[in-house]
DNA sequence: CGGTTTCGCTACCTCAAGTATCGATACCAA
DNA sequence: TTGGTATCGATACTTGAGGTAGCGAAACCG
């Protein structure tokens, strides 16, 4: 729940007493990308991803409380921000739904998201880590940058990430250009692109 | 891979020697689905399913190689083939996707999909179980009824089935049925839903 | 140097998928 | 009725992975 922030030395603040953490939560990441990215979410057990990063499983577990929190972590760093430019309105959404679709195909990263999403279909407390710590965050940044209802925003995600995700589970291989393409076709028109003329399709319908 | 069908004892031509399988294969998916929707996917254990059945562990993997294609074929028979109506393309295209809706709504049926997906993610055998006998089948009759090519079509199930699945998997519950009218009004008309008129957006783009 | 915390390590627990085996049972054919 | 064959339920087992417990050693502080 509450993950203990791990600082650069410099920055910290009144450093609690006691031997200071490694940083080594990069390397971690690193590790879990790569094993989910060559064995699949399921076949990159704790184990490995200790091994790979030179570190013992238990510190692992010191740092995170579970698989799908390292994950939802792992992504988070992955993610980072969402580079919310473009002039016009179409030009914000689109450029939104490339940037996701991209972060996506980033060799690991739609594994790792599957995989965890996967886990947090029988996993409510992992769902609600997910829903808090990953989808939140680009919510809210889209709802102040679009001015769209909550509702809509999440309609918005649940489109553009759900249809990227079931690509890639169902291919194992990322959506490829021609079909990202089509999504922003398909998204920016039907949630108003057309900035201001045509003021999208069923606006106000929720 | 390959399953031996259980047949009525009248249709059976050249019954095989030894006992016959019993009839319970559907009590079996009903205690999946049972299962999956009160426990989750990941804690409807087998033995769960089989003691709800009333059928020994043994029985079930006797004619499922595996839990996953266990519920692959639970949700076969719960999809069942697709209700092709409508009088125009637009209405066509509406009722698969509240048919689709629908059914991912019914209990289980939902938790079930989202799980095996899951389990899909890291096992590519049963990807290939999951694409060659749940997609496929759905795929080929949207083509044919349609007139779309492949691309198109499973651009189509990607996003109907993959946001459906999405909201589920982030909210435990099934998307509410305003959210389903939104989908559709994206969807159709993107796919050229205007029966002749207008001829979609981008038809023709791959 | 003493206090505190993390480190790596090893051993362990739990749970679930899947396997092996065995006697009993249901069907067919001779 | 009897033998052949395949499924049935029951029990026990193997394997793998998530996660925990407890140890001595190491790193940092005052």
């Amino acid at each position: 729940m509450s993950y203990r922030v791990t600082m650069t030395r410099a920055t910290a603040s009144a450093r609690p007493p006691g031997r200071p953490r490694s940083g080594v939560n990069a390397v971690v990441f690193a590790a879990t990308l790569s094993a989910v990215h060559e064995l699949g979410y399921a076949r990159a057990t704790v184990d490995r991803i200790a091994a790979a990063a030179g570190v013992a499983k238990t510190t692992i577990y010191r740092r995170w409380p579970s698989k799908g929190e390292l994950v939802v972590d792992c992504l988070l760093d992955a993610f980072g921000p969402v580079p919310l430019e473009g002039a016009g309105r179409a030009e914000l959404m689109s450029s939104a739904v490339r940037w996701i679709a991209a972060k996506i195909s980033e060799p690991g990263v739609g594994d790792a998201f599957a995989g965890v999403f996967s886990d947090a279909v029988s996993d409510p407390a992992l769902r609600k880590v997910l829903s808090a710590r990953l989808q939140e965050p680009y919510r809210v940044a889209l709802r102040e940058a679009l001015g769209e209802p909550d509702g809509r925003v999440l309609f918005f995600i649940d489109v553009v990430v759900g249809t990227l995700l079931h690509r890639m589970g169902m291919t194992g291989e990322p959506m490829v250009e021609a079909d990202v393409a089509e999504l922003v076709e398909m998204v920016v028109p039907h949630f108003g692109g057309d900035a201001g003329t045509a003021e999208g399709v069923s606006r106000g319908s929720r």
